[in-house]
DNA sequence: AAGCTACGCACTTATGCTGA
DNA sequence: TCAGCATAAGTGCGTAGCTT
């Protein structure tokens, strides 16, 4: 794996502790810090055009025999040439399928109670895919078919003048068009049942918010990503390691519960720490909750790299959007922390509390022997 | 019992939109 | 310009039902 670094001959990313230094079993301390650096390399980088080195190696073997129908079908185990080429025939059979059933923006057909069907008019007579039916219902095969034999005569022949793949020496059957086909059938219909089905739909509520929370996770991540480089000037250590996404803390905007009162209070609390104004009383406002294992070291380590974020922030002339208040009501949550952690990190009372004498937890938290040089020498 | 296929589901990532 | 969000694409996983 290279990274392009076109602009910067210095080494981008030199060791922070000396792999000798560390207990071999341990080894994997220094990839994962080393991944991590790449990750602020890359933050820093973030708007350099991306040439991918195409790796020369022509590894794509014809297939003598072929005793699966299938080419492109699964990702796993293909030519980068091969991916390119079915991301593209994905895109094209997804075309034909939309210009096929007159789905080219958004369709809402409110619901399927009484739509006398062909009641819009189009530029050409449209098929219906009927999404309460499955993939391999006649009706919905139908338009299946036509759209794989669109992109089949069109693309199948290298030397027709139809043919459009970035490249003509890669194979692919009909069988995989029909596959990319049924797989676009499913996704529409899982949207349609989240349209029409209100259970569904608040089942995709629910986990939009969770993927809104995730989201946030990551962005706390990416944002003490940044601080590193100032932080190791300080304090001549490199605590990148300790930015695992999952041992950052939850922001919440409420709390995980079907109680509409306490979902109430707990705004209100919320919204009385924030301090909003009389005009802002329906601003979102987030509730940070912090992993119970932590350390308080690492809990140091987090807040320094906040500060130096905030006075980033403060030193900038211009005025950015200002984020969403979090607050800080003390509630923790007990989570253990997923993934292999370092001792120095994990708080020894939480430890004997949560963990010690549960057999399967203990067995689950996994520890490397060693703190890396620089952290929990002090305890 | 093991392997395969179709399917639903959920997670991750990429991309684009919006409002300050 | 950027935080926050929505959406779609890509992918992996669990499972039901079937075959070997």
């Amino acid at each position: 794996m290279q990274f392009p670094t076109p602009t910067q001959p210095p080494p981008p990313f030199s060791p922070v502790i000396d792999p000798n230094l560390m207990p071999p079993q341990d080894r994997t301390t220094n990839e994962r810090i080393h991944a991590l650096e790449r990750e602020v390399e890359h933050l820093k980088a973030q708007k350099r055009p991306n040439t991918a080195p195409d790796e020369g190696s022509s590894k794509h073997r014809k297939k003598s025999k072929k005793p699966s129908p299938y080419i492109l079908r699964l990702i796993n185990g293909l030519s980068s040439k091969q991916i390119e080429v079915r991301k593209s025939l994905m895109r094209k059979i997804k075309y034909e399928l939309r210009q096929l059933t007159g789905r080219t923006d958004k369709e809402d057909t409110d619901n399927d109670s009484d739509n006398s069907d062909t009641s819009f008019h189009s530029p050409r007579p449209h098929l219906a895919f009927d999404f309460r039916a499955n993939v391999d219902d006649s009706v919905n095969e139908k338009v299946i078919d036509r759209a794989v034999h669109f992109v089949w005569t069109e693309q199948q022949d290298p030397k027709s003048k139809t043919f459009s793949l970035p490249h003509p020496d890669v194979q692919f059957t009909r069988e995989d068009l029909h596959e990319f086909a049924k797989t676009t059938f499913r996704s529409w219909k899982r949207n349609y049942r989240e349209e029409s089905n209100p259970e569904v739909a608040k089942k995709k509520a629910a986990s939009g918010s969770k993927v809104r929370q995730d989201m946030r996770k990551k962005e706390l991540k990416a944002n003490r990503l940044k601080a590193i480089p100032q932080y190791r000037k300080m304090h001549k250590r490199n605590p990148v390691f300790i930015l695992e996404t999952d041992w950052m803390s939850d922001e919440i905007s409420g709390p995980d519960t079907e109680d509409e009162e306490e979902k109430r209070s707990h705004r209100r609390r919320l919204v009385q720490a924030a301090r909003l104004g009389s005009h802002q009383q329906d601003d979102p406002v987030w509730e940070k909750i912090r992993p119970a294992f932590q350390a308080n070291e690492l809990i140091d380590i987090k807040d320094e790299l906040d500060r130096i974020n905030a006075a980033k922030k403060k030193a900038k002339k211009k005025q950015v959007r200002a984020s969403v208040p979090r607050i800080n009501l003390g509630n923790t949550h007990n989570r253990p922390p997923t993934g292999k952690i370092w001792p120095f990190m994990v708080s020894q009372d939480w430890y004997d509390t949560h963990i010690e004498g549960n057999a399967e937890l203990e067995d689950e938290m996994e520890f490397y022997t060693n703190d890396p040089t620089g952290f929990g020498e002090v305890s």
